[in-house]
DNA sequence: ATGAAAGCGCTAACAC
DNA sequence: GTGTTAGCGCTTTCAT
């Protein structure tokens, strides 16, 4: 078994009884010496060290997990890779994570709340000490598994509803409140919307509800709206928003579902000319590095996406009772309204 | 241990101990049934079934790895998550790895090549089925864990230099060069640069030498530069655009490290009302979404990041020698040349 | 301070 | 087709 190398190489076919054997002492020894765990003589801690050393002993951490009692894994279920949000929220989790000593192990959903179902088991199966996913609709049986798994589990970025356990993030609806009144305020009246596929992905779905009914407390509607089939792109909202003008040029201002959106639409209106925010405002959500950096920086709502992480992270790795925790937003009134 | 829930919701303490024994079967039969191993009789098959449903029984794969040989994790080291080319490289490798039975394990490097060295060894002592880590340059420590941990190991993202085990990647010293020789193709001949933290970004230094070296080819050469000192960014790129024409203002092009920079510099030149290409040409280097969909689309080099994730992961979940694939880039002819 | 021994939950021969 | 029996490599009492 022992694939011993002169130069000390990590082999990973070594295993804890080789180390114990070279260093003539019993496993438990060596096990102890390894983790710094328990007691044990300088001479003995030197001769141990060596062996694994030259060895090029590397623990076996499933066998690790297995005796003793927790798992050092976090699984993380996120709905996707491709919108930035997503990765910084990683991001955050990652560096608390790792800096406490856990593995994160991330799994991507794809907007499905079925696939989140499957994945979820198929993490649970690891054993993870925690849980971290995004938001707060799931399947009864994604519920049901998180809530009997016994560890802690965090739900991330909303906070319009009930979690299981622990939740941090923010509302998606008062954003979308708060979008709606300053366009008011700002005087806009006849205010359109562009948006993505709202049934998957359902915070962006609050945040227009949330956006519609602050219209509607200032007896407004939405005068007219476009709503891209596939999920969110630049492209995608600069394409929108010409259809959507197309359609209804008289208006005045649009909400965009998000930032790529809303700076799709941005560069629309550079192409063609059309004055923001004399002829047209624009508004969007998440407060991405390229809103803040446009030549007329975006107004928007950002989101602490990294805190979210991080925060959730500290608390999946901590004990206590069930929290809540919102994060709140902060308007950006850019140059766009 | 029995934990039933007369729904049948998994609670994660039922062993398949328990199962056996409520089915009226032994475990290696509950076990053959469950994995759909072996034989046994449709009789047997239901009950098993039956009582893995309604104890819900969730398999503890940690035990399972353990006991038979291979595990079923790829362990995945990126640089970072904040530059989306490593996000996007991931969602290659998840589909493919999710879609072979395979759970990905991510660690973030920060660009430290000791931090990557840790990481490795801690992602090793999982003893994952296989291992995918960004670049060809690694501590000699960590070539010498990745060669005998006995597993296959790709290298992504770069062609220039020689790999462990697989290699899928494409050549940034090439790309920097067909980069230089499409300004100079373009009659430019003051062309500056402006860059991010080349000591970390390894790749970025490669692409920015293989420019100078075209460039020299051309009889040129690099007439400016302006390197910050920290990550890229688009913030980073406008400023640093303005700095650089600070110093040289008669330069008519400028090459920047990556389309972050490169769209910060559009942004600082549509604010200064800067003529692209007429008064000053850009250029950047990944072929980002923001790039293509801005009003002028950014001329720059399109990478198949998201191939390279699959291809990687594919051949690192197949048998074989060890290979090296160059997927190439392919130059954008955008406005801003 | 150290070693022996009993598992952790599962898989994989090997009998039957 | 099915059960019994060894382990997988480690941690953890519990003696000593």
């Amino acid at each position: 078994m022992a694939d011993e190398l002169a130069d000390g190489t990590p082999t990973g076919t070594t295993t804890l009884t080789d180390v114990a054997r070279a260093a003539g002492v019993g496993e438990s020894t060596a096990s102890r010496v390894l983790r710094g765990h328990g007691s044990f003589s300088a001479k003995t801690r030197e001769s141990v060290l060596n062996a694994a050393r030259s060895l090029g002993y590397v623990p076996n951490r499933i066998a690790g997990t297995l005796a003793s009692t927790g798992s050092k894994l976090v699984g993380i279920v996120i709905p996707s890779l491709s919108n930035i949000v997503f990765p910084d929220m990683l991001r955050g989790a990652n560096t608390v994570l790792v800096g406490a000593g856990f593995q994160p192990v991330v799994a991507v959903t794809d907007y499905e709340q079925g696939r989140e179902e499957t994945l979820i088991e198929s993490l649970l199966s690891w054993r993870p000490a925690g849980m971290m996913v995004a938001g707060l609709e799931h399947t009864e049986r994604t519920v049901a598994m998180l809530r009997h798994a016994r560890i802690r589990v965090a739900e991330l970025l909303d906070s319009d509803g009930d979690g299981i356990d622990i939740v941090v993030g923010y509302s998606n609806r008062e954003a979308g409140g708060a979008s709606a009144r300053h366009l008011v305020s700002r005087g806009y009246r006849r205010i359109g919307y562009v948006g993505h596929d709202l049934s998957r992905d359902l915070r962006a779905a609050k945040r227009f509800a949330g956006f519609r009914s602050a219209l509607a407390e200032g007896g407004l509607e939405v005068a007219a709206e476009e709503i891209i089939p596939s999920s969110s792109s630049i492209e995608a909202g600069r394409d929108g928003l010409g259809r959507l003008l197309g359609r209804a040029p008289d208006l005045d201002a649009v909400y965009f579902s998000n930032d790529d959106m809303a700076i799709g639409g941005y560069f629309h209106c550079l192409a063609r000319g059309i004055a923001i925010p004399g002829r047209l405002a624009i508004f969007g959500y998440n407060g991405l590095d390229v809103a803040r950096a446009a030549p007329q920086p975006l107004s928007t709502i950002r989101t602490p996406r990294v805190a979210v992480g991080e925060t959730g992270a500290r608390l999946v790795c901590s004990d206590g009772p069930p929290t809540k925790i919102d994060l709140g937003f902060e308007l950006i009134e850019g140059a766009t309204t």
